[in-house]
DNA sequence: CCTGGAGTTGTCCTTTCGGACAATGGCGCA
DNA sequence: TGCGCCATTGTCCGAAAGGACAACTCCAGG
């Protein structure tokens, strides 16, 4: 593989100071590895991104002000050609799913071993996919379930916060049978047995995010 | 503050590549820090710790064989005096009372900036318990319920599963009455309206874990 | 134009929940 | 010895949940 020239300028985005240094350390052993910023929120991330126009950006999905999919959306619309690697523990096959449709170039699991890191960036660089197989076992079982419609997403954070069909009914404005049909859906969709398994399951797989 | 003389010698457990050598890289700004060993999971952590008998270990929480507060009573247990300072991402209160009560002598976050990280160690090589603010906020919020009993901690994780309490009943062996009793007992306790709200609460306070 | 999915609103019926209250036995601690 | 906490088992009751159906509207796609 031929080293890159000019250098693959790098933007590092991870609100974890130690995991940032890490990063820096494992690109370090790459001479055409160039981190020309780092950023530890959503928006200096963006505004990061904006100044520098790094060739290659590496993202953590949990930022502090709530983002990181946020983030990539923002840079992607600024510069829909922009190479963007997510950079995170596991969330959940929701997460991993959003970000890629959010067009990430990748989705890397923060356990990577350093070499794998490099690989995959270069790869991600060159205009590959680069999807770890666990990552993409995850996508497919996730695959067999039904895509959730809109009103189910907003149903299901209600249900997750212990509400009744009939406080949920309240809230977004319809009845309580048309609560319990969207609940019946979602039991079905997710293969719960009731709305408690439902709760365990959604937070599992990232549907919803406590906190 | 004077160094340490001889070098503070120091292990680090965490599964995470990255992170641990973001962790070398900040210790290193300390001539008197010395990294003598790593390991990625908790029976390696254990092993190390009996080769090398650091002063001061660096633990993950979470580790894959899905232990790291075992490994720390582990080397508690060979070694009584032993100083560990747990380091990790918010995992909920239940587990910051666990590592304490375990003998941890600090519970710092993995966003901890590189000075304060160094500055923890130093005081936590001193005999001090280091403690950043925000994580005794939470432990004293959770000061204010009450400890559960053994039967509800054998409860808590089949209510989150989706079980009736007369599937509950069954599998540990009383009657029905006797399960919601204890349901209804957790309830109070953990301030839940119902088991749809006791799953979110018990899950963000790391009272159980999913997977 | 017609089909299908989504969203909406219902009914009927059985099961489960959760609150209030009470009673028993055991075990530790003062 | 007695007090309190825990675990256990109940009863009564109203509210909520969830399954099985059915029907209506709207809207997009073939």
């Amino acid at each position: 593989m031929l080293p890159f020239d000019p250098p693959l300028t790098l933007l590092i985005v991870d609100d974890h100071f130690v995991f940032r240094a890490g990063l820096k350390a494992v690109l370090s052993l790459r001479r055409d590895f160039e981190v020309v910023a780092e950023a530890g929120d959503a928006a200096t991330a963006v505004e990061a991104f904006h100044k520098h126009e790094p060739r290659m950006t590496l993202m953590d999905l949990r930022l502090p002000d709530r983002s990181g999919i946020e983030a990539l959306r923002a840079i992607r619309k600024e510069n829909p050609a922009a190479r963007v690697l997510m950079l995170t523990t596991f969330d959940g096959d929701e997460d991993i799913h959003r970000a890629l449709e959010a067009g990430a170039c990748g989705y890397l699991l923060k356990s990577v071993p350093g070499q794998e890191l490099l690989r995959a960036i270069e790869a991600a660089a060159l205009g590959k996919r680069y999807i770890p197989p666990e990552v993409q076992r995850r996508l497919e079982e996730r695959a067999t379930f039904g895509e959730l419609t809109d009103r189910e997403r907003e149903v299901l954070p209600l249900v997750v916060k212990g509400l009744t069909n009939k406080d949920i009914a309240g809230i977004l404005g319809f009845t309580e049978f048309t609560a319990k049909a969207h609940v019946r859906s979602l039991l079905a969709k997710l293969g719960a047995a009731d709305r408690t398994e439902l709760v365990a399951i959604a937070v599992q797989r990232g549907l919803v995010h406590l906190e």
